[in-house]
DNA sequence: CTAGGGTTAG
């Protein structure tokens, strides 16, 4: 009797002291014990779990089950939100094995945190199947594996188990509405999205903010901005994550430029605001303005996240800094921010776009896991350096390790051959798509292989599988196509191009420059005029080539023939100085690259001023020997500035890398790593 | 427990 009443003692001071989030005292009072039950057992398991020791909490479970006591229902609760919290599929498989061989009695709780565990622990299907087998569930269960649907992104299941719940005469809550208006936000599904608001408004359920929040970004998810809106002047509450949701909408409208303004005027902001401006920023390719959100938030002493992260990464890629990469990845490190799947691909591309391979491929050997979006980021390091041997290798290591090839991949892997000139390796790839992988060609795909055929001097079977294709070639696979008969040199192609492009898409800038630059290198003058003129009466303005080089930090943009810049005299002087000691070395200017109508010593004149040239000529005078000198350019580089590039990194015995719209170029003693395949 | 995240051809 004495002892039944010190084990009672004990037992209540372990679940108090549990509940206290004081688990060591409970310990201290568990170990002193000389008789334990179940109730002990549990109250200290159920302790550790609380405060997020939840790896103690199942061993302790074991070490019970070593001991020969009977768990119970409870304290099968308690070891499976354990392992739920772990994350551990495996551990929770293991306790569900005692479970059922200890023969422990099934209830409803018991049910709810099997489900639960499955789902933390990526197990859709397990989780699934308790579900369907539990024969009396109750609304908790329902709630439980509709929340998790939605956190899966698997909405059309939510709908689902919606329609079971009510057929079942099971009363939808406002946890259940929660996840139904979620769901309805992730399909656009407007219809039972408005239905759910009825039903809300009926049941006086819109009180809970939460409700008023999901049914905004619902309304805002399905493009009616207007009743988003009622909704939000209607509420009294409005929190910081009902002005996010309105912003996160209009963003995603494309109307950052309201976002911006509301973001400005919000009474109370938090992270996720800026995380969302920063995204609209580069949503918007406002580039500089996203980095400048980002300092802006250092300024005001908040902190960035992945999320965060992932945004700059991206904005510093288009930039293709590498000094700012360099600073993004130390950022990253000092502060401890976790690199998951999505960040470690986005700074894999961020330092692939900057033209450091290296540290592109040392962030993807980090990873803890791989999907398809991460190996695709990989290919691409490969390909923007024409790499692809390297390409094909990473494919083949990617199916090794089971990882399913979706569309993009092959997207990496088409450019990556058409870069590095593998024609054959390309069109077996292409080919190989559907038959071996089961991934139908897009247009995308055609565009690749309209591409590679094209650069490698293919141009009539670039033609005839233009015409073979299932869709209509649109104006990017036509201006790849121009860009391979300029490469080629071959006019008569490049006119029956013009003339099906002018019918297609009139307003394309890129496209008629590219016309009227074969007609140019050509020397076809007439054909020029007319492009030119046709372009004057459609209001198209050619997009002035750029580059800019990052001096001390600083970034210098130069254009074509740009005299702007403060450096002006010594930029002109350190160019004249450069195409004397070039003349010397045999070098004559490739002046087909100037599509004007005029004579020859102005077409030099003009083509010494090319926007990469400026920044190559002032990176030579500010920089050190031994200092490589990095320029991005918005256009791609014209042959003759290739040449001038790699004279230059001969004669002045320096490291170049310039960066064009899609690969870069890396000059080492009078040689490209593009072995002048581009 | 509602808001914010990676990648498509030239």
């Amino acid at each position: 009797m004495g002892l039944d009443k010190d084990l009672f003692v004990a037992n209540s001071l372990i679940h108090f002291y549990a509940e206290c989030s004081k688990v060591d005292l409970g310990r201290k009072v568990f170990d002193k014990m000389l008789v334990r039950n179940v109730v002990s057992w549990t109250s200290l398991i159920n302790g550790y779990s609380g405060v997020d020791m939840a790896k103690e909490a199942v061993s302790l479970f074991f070490e019970m089950v070593e001991a020969g006591v009977q768990p119970n229902p409870v304290t099968m609760v308690c070891a499976i939100s354990a392992c739920a919290k772990l994350r551990d599929l495996e551990l929770g498989k293991k306790v569900c094995a005692f479970m059922n061989e200890l023969g422990v009695k099934h209830n409803t709780l018991m049910m709810n945190a099997l489900l639960d565990m499955y789902m933390k622990c990526g197990d859709v299907c397990a989780a699934r199947e308790i579900f369907d087998e539990c024969t009396d569930k109750n609304l908790v269960m329902y709630n439980t594996i509709m929340s998790y649907y939605v956190h899966h992104g698997l909405a059309g299941e939510v709908l689902v188990v919606l329609d079971e719940m009510l057929q079942k005469g099971q009363r939808p809550d406002k946890v259940t509405m929660l996840s139904t208006i979620a769901a309805c936000a992730q399909l656009g599904d407007l219809s039972i999205g408005k239905s759910s608001h009825a039903y809300v408004f009926r049941n006086r359920l819109e009180s809970w903010d939460n409700i008023s929040n999901a049914i905004i970004d619902m309304y805002m998810k399905c493009g009616k901005r207007e009743a988003a809106c009622k909704v939000f002047d209607s509420m009294l509450n409005k929190t910081v994550v009902t002005w996010n949701s309105l912003i996160a909408g209009l963003v995603r409208d494309g109307d950052v430029e309201l976002a911006l303004k509301i973001f400005g005027e919000m009474p109370e902001s938090n992270l996720v605001s800026w995380n969302t401006m920063i995204g609209a920023m580069v949503q918007e390719s406002m580039f500089e303005e996203a980095i400048d959100l980002f300092r802006e938030m250092q300024n005001q002493g908040i902190k960035g996240d992945r999320v965060t992260m992932v945004g700059i990464a991206s904005a510093c890629g288009y930039l293709g800094s590498l000094d700012l990469a360099k600073w993004i990845y130390t950022y990253i490190e000092k502060n401890d921010i976790h690199i998951d799947m999505q960040l470690g691909t986005s700074l894999v591309d961020m330092f692939s776009r900057c033209g450091d391979p290296r540290n592109a491929m040392h962030v993807f050997g980090n990873m803890e896991k791989r999907d398809a979006s991460a190996w695709t980021a990989a290919i691409r390091v490969m390909a923007v350096e024409g790499n692809a041997k390297g390409a094909i290798e990473l494919f083949n290591e990617m199916l090794k390790q089971e990882v399913i090839p979706d569309d993009f991949v092959f997207v990496a892997l088409l450019t990556a051959c058409s870069h590095g000139g593998y024609v054959d390796q390309g069109r077996h790839l292409f080919w190989s798509m559907e038959k071996t992988h089961g991934v139908s060609p897009q247009i995308v795909h055609y565009g690749c292989m309209v591409d590679l055929l094209g650069r490698a001097g293919l141009l009539e079977e670039a033609i005839d599988l233009m015409k073979s294709m299932p869709m209509e070639p649109n104006d990017v696979i036509w201006g790849s196509f121009l860009a391979a008969c300029r490469k080629h040199k071959n006019v008569e192609l490049a006119r029956y191009a013009d003339e099906k492009i002018t019918q297609l898409v009139p307003e394309r800038v890129g496209i008629h420059v590219l016309v009227s630059n074969i007609y140019a290198s050509a020397g076809k003058w007439t054909d020029v005029a007319r492009v030119r003129l046709e372009m004057k009466e459609k209001g198209v303005q050619k997009v002035p080539g750029s580059s800019s080089i990052e001096v001390h930090g600083l970034i210098h943009e130069f254009t074509s023939g740009d005299e702007s810049h403060t450096e002006n005299t010594q930029i002109g002087l350190m160019l004249h100085e450069i195409d004397c000691r070039l003349c010397q070395a045999g070098y004559v200017p490739d002046t087909t690259n100037v599509l004007l109508n005029i004579d020859e010593q102005e077409k030099e004149y003009l083509l010494s001023r090319h926007s990469e040239k400026l920044a190559m000529a002032y990176g030579l005078i500010n920089t050190s020997k031994g200092i490589p000198i990095r320029v991005v350019k918005n256009l791609r580089m014209c042959s003759d500035c290739h040449t001038f590039a790699k004279l230059v990194s001969k004669l002045y015995s320096r490291e170049i890398t310039i960066r064009d719209n899609n690969r870069y170029h890396f000059f080492k003693e009078g040689l490209c790593s593009c072995r002048d395949y581009w």
